[in-house]
RNA sequence: GGGCCAUUAGCUCAAUCGGCAGAGCAACUGACUCUUAAUCAGUAGGUUGAAGGUUCGAUUCCUUCAUGGCCCA
């Protein structure tokens, strides 16, 4: 398909390039560079102690400003840039015209020593250098950069390469990751890993991906949550388990939903959702402190607290403070009518029925960190009844910014009960709610062998990305997200 | 799912009322041993997202489609 960009004269001026590279010797594909010292580290030094030391480092040429016979040029690596000058009489013959063959984008490798320019950059005077990689595209303008989204998503290396911005997201969010799998550790829970193919897709209401298992030749699904397979791990006796991988979801993409993300579960035997919420709190502070040593986040020009306790409040409680009416004194009609018209007649149960009016009414006002709790029993099937009203569940949801975070229970252990309520969803099933939750007789089994009382959370790892980096979508915070095919 | 906007050179963007498609950077040729968005002189680069339609003539107006963005649900 590119056959007409391949003989575009910027490539063919960048192939004979390569060309003359080949020609002369040189491999424009080097096998390896003992590269010593990383750019940011090298400046660092410089600033301190200003002598002239010897280095040897490597990275991509990002700009070239040729004078006849020297010439400067900055080359960024993973840790910055730093800008290289270049003598004819300072380095061996053929190094200069190496240097003459370069493109912007080129990786080298170079030795030199520090010093100082005289308008004070702080620079590297080359005395040799070599070619470790030709690249054959010219890089987006060196000044706008790379600003087209679809680019920057289809392309990401180049948006790396280019926008410095980006990389800052993906380094916090690498951090973000491994704070929390410290402060876990620390809890004494364990990390697992659960089946990612699963043949009853369950713990979550959603849509899955279908595909096939060829040796069995049977349907076979990716799965769309791990709990169902955590609790019996905590049912096996290991009492705090974790895990953080990737959930698909077979539904929309927009800013806050890609069809693969990752998720954080956690489950913590000999709780419940209350202790879950000090969980939560705990661990917010704790990445507000350790990688952004605060307790305060700006998100969308909205200051936000992480300070604990956070704001608890009852889901239905959170009509009157937010909503400015109350749902407790509606009939489900009523509360029907007020929904948007695609949802009137597709929900019909009390409990998706207030979620539906609460998305709309409450949660975008929920900016500071709140906790909902307490939903109606009919939409929460894996989640324990509540201990002192039995039309309610002890769950909650975690709001911050408008966005919701997580979701926790008190794990519904009674294997009677919860088989009642798979066959509930199993009834809403067959009733055409293709989301609706499967019956899983081996979960089942695994509660009748005793499942203690245990209180479980799944946290948005991209969301909860996003809030930490004030990324407005979830596509800011993923490498690859998800796109449609270009043709 | 609905509405609005965008798509023009490798990148960032122009193009008056429908009248020869243009600039900067990047590239190419040449000059230049402290430049830093280097500078100076010159050259080249386009199926204007795709397919139709209206028109003497379409980047511009209309229809459909594709991709993306923003807003709403």
């Amino acid at each position: 398909m590119d056959e007409k960009k391949e003989i575009s004269d910027l490539i063919q001026s960048r192939k004979e390039k390569l060309s003359w590279f080949i020609e002369n010797g040189y491999n424009p594909f080097e096998y390896n560079f003992d590269k010593k010292d990383k750019i940011k580290d090298i400046k660092a030094e410089f600033e301190k102690a200003e002598n002239e030391s010897p280095v040897k480092t490597a990275g991509r040429v990002m700009a070239n400003r040729l004078m006849g016979k020297a010439g400067f040029f900055d080359i960024q690596d993973g840790t910055g840039r730093v800008q290289v000058y270049i003598r004819k009489d300072h380095v061996p013959e053929g190094d200069f015209k190496v240097y003459k063959h370069l493109d912007v984008g080129d990786i080298i490798g170079v030795e030199g020593t520090m010093f100082k320019t005289r308008k004070g950059e702080i620079s590297i005077l080359c005395s040799s250098l070599k070619l470790l990689t030709k690249s054959l595209h010219p890089l987006p303008e060196k000044w706008h950069g790379l600003k087209d989204k679809e680019l920057r998503y289809r392309q990401r290396y180049l948006d790396l390469i280019v926008n410095p911005d980006v990389k800052d997201v993906f380094i916090k969010r690498s951090l973000i990751i491994s704070t929390i799998r410290q402060f876990l550790i620390s809890k004494d829970f364990l990390e697992v890993e659960t089946p990612m193919l699963q043949f009853i897709p369950g713990g979550a209401s959603a849509r899955p991906f279908k595909t096939h298992h060829n040796a069995l030749n049977r349907e076979i699904y990716l799965r769309i949550a791990p709990e169902l397979y955590l609790k019996r791990i905590v049912v096996g006796g290991i009492e705090r388990v974790f895990e953080i991988n990737r959930n698909f979801r077979n539904e929309g993409m927009d800013r806050n939903h890609n069809p693969e993300f990752t998720m954080l579960e956690l489950y913590q035997a000999y709780s419940d959702y209350n202790d879950m919420m000090e969980l939560v709190e705990d661990i917010f502070e704790f990445i507000g402190k350790q990688v952004f040593d605060s307790n305060e986040i700006i998100y969308r020009e909205q200051k936000i607290s992480l300070l604990k306790p956070w704001k608890r409040i009852s889901m239905q409680d959170s009509f009157e403070e937010y909503a400015g009416f109350s749902v407790k004194d509606k009939s489900i009609t009523e509360l029907q009518s007020m929904l948007e018209e695609k949802d009137k007649i597709k929900q019909v149960k009390l409990g998706k029925v207030i979620e539906k009016l609460f998305e709309v009414y409450v949660q975008p006002k929920l900016i500071q960190p709140t906790f909902i709790t307490d939903f109606i029993k009919d939409s929460s099937p894996l989640t324990k009844v509540h201990r002192t009203d039995e039309k309610l569940v002890e769950r909650f949801e975690v709001f911050i910014a408008g966005m919701e975070l997580g979701n926790a229970f008190s794990e519904l252990n009674n294997p009677m009960v919860q088989k009642e309520r798979f066959a509930m969803q199993v009834e809403e099933r067959t009733s055409g709610n293709d989301e609706a939750q499967r019956m899983d007789d081996d979960y089942v089994k695994s509660l009748e062998y005793g499942l203690p009382p245990t209180g479980g959370l799944g946290i948005g790892i991209d969301r909860l990305v996003m809030f930490f980096t004030d990324s407005s979508s979830i596509r800011d915070v993923i490498f690859f997200p998800h796109l449609k095919p270009e043709i």
